[in-house]
DNA sequence: TATGAATGAGCTTTCATTCAT
DNA sequence: CATGAATGAAAGCTCATTCAT
């Protein structure tokens, strides 16, 4: 394989291999891709790989913690960085910004992690429960600094953050998911969700839900 | 297998092959799922299947066109039995109740199709543009009705469309993707969508978004 | 491949396959062998050995039963077929014979699957319990036809059984394994072990052992 | 690994080697037995034992030479201190204890290197036969301190040595190869062997043989 | 001297696909 | 119409062996 950086120390060649693997099996998913694939995009032979990550299965599961932990601080720095009143706002650009800029890394946890059974779907339906935790968190806080009456209901305010949640991850998914029409960079789609959404939570903490019978 | 439904006419004997096509790839996925399980899961012979429906691809392409046709159908008649007045209640209601219906054949389009590349991704994603096109009428026709003033911008409306959509879907994949907590029913789903969207619609509508100055 | 025998029905191509794993196991050892020269040596694809065979272990758990019945029936047969006088005889000429006959196959028992760790192992112990069990009638029966006194006790008899069975493996293997020297034929052997053995199993039913003190 | 042992003379790494690879070659066989394991076991590192041993079928070869060498030297050694009229009795004891002792190098002799093809099994066959003359040579000589009448021709005293050998062999198997029902102690073996065998021997050299027409 | 890094080659196993009947 | 028989091609994984330090 020529002179391409030969001889290098374990821990680089692991980064290497993640990557690689995060692009094949974001692209591929998990079956489709095959470790021969993942070997040369990491530049390296196949046992090489075997002799690091032990398995197809746990080098997928590396993955998979790897971006999980990824999306996971992406979204918590980017609230701790952003203006203190506005820490949604601030998270939900980390989140759109965080699976713009890894898409395949998004795909992996999105679209495969979550489809491929057991070991990998509980890591997924975990990381997704720490957003969700500090999502209900942040929006907690949020109403306490409006000083909103009444107080909104715990359990509404997890619902909200879960519904909250989902409408990101499904926006995010359109900015991924190769659609070629209109899909929105991570800014407009952070504006849209917000547009989208903010009326709603502030009309259901003022307790005026919507209902079928108008 | 002896004399068990031998010399059904074609037209039976491909439906009960796409039947057990959805089923398998909505739990397997494209890859994982065999040729071998396919036609036993049919109570066919697998070369049976090559007569009729070609190759892999093509069985998994027409499970794709199949569901999807369903599934828009699904909406449409939805809204089109239900009151007049409420038509997009209505389409949701339906669009949840198909999901919850036919798991398989959800999985099919949103996990599977969406995720296994060039002939398949262009059908799903050429089904859900229809879906929000007919969202985006329906919600024109909404506020057209309700006389809102000024009249919301087009591209704004499908803006909306597209959200509502994306919502719908991972409300829809909550409920069907195996969640252990309190996954909804579909009319709950329903519920839950519009409680938190329409104040965010009504609001945009009535010319009020949400902007992140305030 | 040709033309050569294509198309058979299955239990053929199964006998086909088992003859060909015989001699390549006993040639080769279970490691050794390889799959492909084991379909090679059949005329028939790999795939093929696995839909009709399962697995590598399977197939030579298969090897290893079918081996086991044939010696053990070879030893029956030449019994029941010599003169009733001569059982022992007989049955000794017949393990030899088949020995001699099926080289590879006595090399399957004795050298692979004795070695070859659990399951095997132990149908191999069952084998050669199932000869001893039947020598030691051969034994007792020879006893009670030529009226020796005292009665040999039957633990007794069941150890000199368990030595001739020995005795005999150990010429069958130095006929079998290659040896270039003088090597003996199967009457040969028959006839080297009955002169051996048979004065001292005669002398110990008299009641006379040698014991190391004289 | 660390400083475990660093900078020992090659003698001794050697021997370590020697001793990991008789070990690990007598439990898993030839081709089961990785050169990972073995340098595992021998507490160094895998290009050492390339450095000092070759290759793996080198290694293999030293371990079969050794192991020869040490059992032929124990069988010598036992006779050699033991009483001069019962030389037999001793070699036999000496070669049970052995067997007894080393069951891994017994295993890489009778197991493997027997069956692992050519250059293996001519060291093997080479060092059986020095046994068989050198336990040929040690009945001559009891028949002729015994004077017996007539004098046994030569042929057939290596054939009976050849015979008892075999015998021993097997015994030695029996109480090696991880038999679980009443396997013999080296003593009990060797007793055993003489009762079943020594009548036999003793009234060959007499001039009775026992022949297939009574 | 001794080793961490790296690989070519081969093995078992699976699967989509096609004949011949 | 329908199927049992058969295979080419590829995937996951392991291992003996060699560099570069």
């Amino acid at each position: 394989m020529g002179a391409k950086g030969r001889r290098l120390p374990r821990a680089v060649r692991e980064q290497q291999m993640l990557d690689a693997a995060v692009t094949t099996f974001g692209q591929r998913g998990y079956r489709a891709a095959s470790m021969d694939e993942i070997a040369e995009a990491a530049g390296v032979s196949k046992p090489l790989v075997y002799l690091y990550l032990n398995s197809k299965d746990d080098l997928f599961g590396a993955c998979v913690r790897r971006e999980a932990e990824a999306l996971v601080g992406a979204v918590r720095a980017a609230v701790e960085d952003g203006p203190p009143d506005r820490q949604l706002w601030s998270g939900l650009r980390g989140f759109f910004a965080h699976a713009a800029g890894s898409p395949d890394g998004w795909a992996v946890l999105y679209l495969h992690a979550r489809t491929h059974g057991e070991p990998f779907a509980r890591d997924f339906v975990a990381m997704r429960e720490e957003i969700v935790t500090y999502v209900t968190r942040l929006i907690a806080e949020a109403a306490r600094a409006s000083d909103c009456e009444p107080k909104p209901d715990e359990r509404e305010v997890s619902g909200l953050a879960h519904a909250l949640v989902g409408a990101a991850e499904s926006l995010a998914g359109w900015m991924n998911c190769g659609a070629r029409d209109g899909a929105p960079s991570a800014k407009e789609a952070a504006g849209l969700l917000m547009n989208f959404a903010w009326a709603g939570l502030d009309n259901l903490m003022q307790g005026r839900p919507w209902s079928p019978t108008r």
